[in-house]
DNA sequence: GGAAGAAGTGAACCATGATTCAGACCTTGG
DNA sequence: CCAAGGTCTGAATCATGGTTCACTTCTTCC
């Protein structure tokens, strides 16, 4: 008996695993799921891929932690926004779906890689179920507003999960092509309103728009 | 000289063609495009693995050839719905969503494949054109309602991407799990008053709707 | 019937990329 | 400084599954 793992080596061992995700999160969001290989984000983190696997058991759970990282912390926004966000739960409805969106574009690459990219069985999975969340998100919401006579009586699940597939379907396109900022925003304004209308809250949004 | 291809030669080639066709889209509906493989369908279609390359370049281009003809039959019948269905456009936009979530019942399998199973880049890549051609299709049934004063003003591309992407998402889970009749005929009430919602038709659906 | 020329078979071949592992290199406590 | 026990490396190994191909089995036409 000679060696004990010290304070100091743990703290470089986390590092390490920190940083791997890390990288392994930005190859992802540059390449997609396909284009990286244990390899590539072994490289990218600055160690070779035998050492990948003394932080992770598979290339899949690296890729799980990966994705639950990312999406996790896009469910903690929009379920505060949802949630605490002021307002009645149209404004905060609005509110969430907004920032949702204007994230999604701060970060493109990311965005499409967790809502759209192509990607194996094990992160599929990870969607589906970070789509539920999403989803239990937007029901409470909408079920606040129909309590409170703001919408009208419907099914808040069916509702939830259309604005999810709705949301993310809208920004598919917009995040994988570019375009300006002035069509981002504007982009962000009818994106709001179709929830709104989704949920069937009143028309507030129409106001001074012409056209 | 002494052998021409003869008619007869050529409709049993097509025939294996098209049995190749038929089975692997009903292999992907029943084990999902990962489970495919050469092999598995090939044992299907009565042939061997070697004779798929008979009628395919290549395992992706099958699998290509089979989401196109699965996918057009309902961009057809979609189409033909919106379009030519009879009523006002907000009359034929409900039963386009409708006749759509119905015939993804009928055939769960198909449809979830189709819908979202897990599928290799060039699949990915059809289903992403076939979401164009739904969303090209919902936005003449929202640009014609909007002209005719049924709906208000929007743009019509935004709120055909979100009719896309909600009903995609609505039917996913129901599709994946079981369910009674009497659920699934709820969930399309719900699913088509949404989607009437989604595009600001006045609410109609309801009855004795308040408001 | 037989030559010419497909079509069909399925085992061998290959490409890809994850995973392993034997050895090199560090850290620690004595 | 040493022994013990980690960590790190990267080339070799494996697994998977698409693709090829030498060979067999039809078909056609003379």
């Amino acid at each position: 008996m000679a060696y004990r793992e010290t304070p100091a080596v743990r703290m470089r061992l986390d590092a390490a695993r920190e940083r791997l995700v890390t990288e392994a999160t930005a190859v992802v969001a540059e390449v997609g799921w396909a284009g990286a290989s244990v390899g590539v984000v072994a490289a990218a983190a600055g160690m070779s891929a035998g050492s990948v696997y003394q932080h992770f058991a598979s290339k899949t759970a690296l890729a799980v932690e990966v994705f639950r990282r990312a999406a996790g912390r896009e469910v903690e926004v929009l379920g505060a926004v949802l949630r605490d966000g002021g307002g009645d739960a149209v404004a905060r409805l609005a509110c969430g779906v907004e920032i949702f969106a204007r994230r999604a574009f701060e970060r493109r690459g990311l965005a499409y890689a967790l809502l759209a990219a192509p990607a194996d069985e094990a992160v599929c999975a990870e969607r589906l179920e970070f789509r539920h969340r999403y989803r239990a998100l937007f029901a409470e919401v909408v079920r606040e507003g129909t309590a409170a006579g703001l919408l009208p009586p419907q099914d808040p699940e069916v509702t939830a999960a259309a604005l999810t597939g709705a949301v993310g379907e809208v920004l598919v396109d917009p995040l994988a092509v570019p375009g300006t900022d002035a069509a981002a925003e504007a982009l962000l304004a009818e994106l709001t309103a179709m929830a709104l209308r989704c949920a069937g809250a009143r028309t507030v949004q129409g106001g001074t728009d012409d056209r």
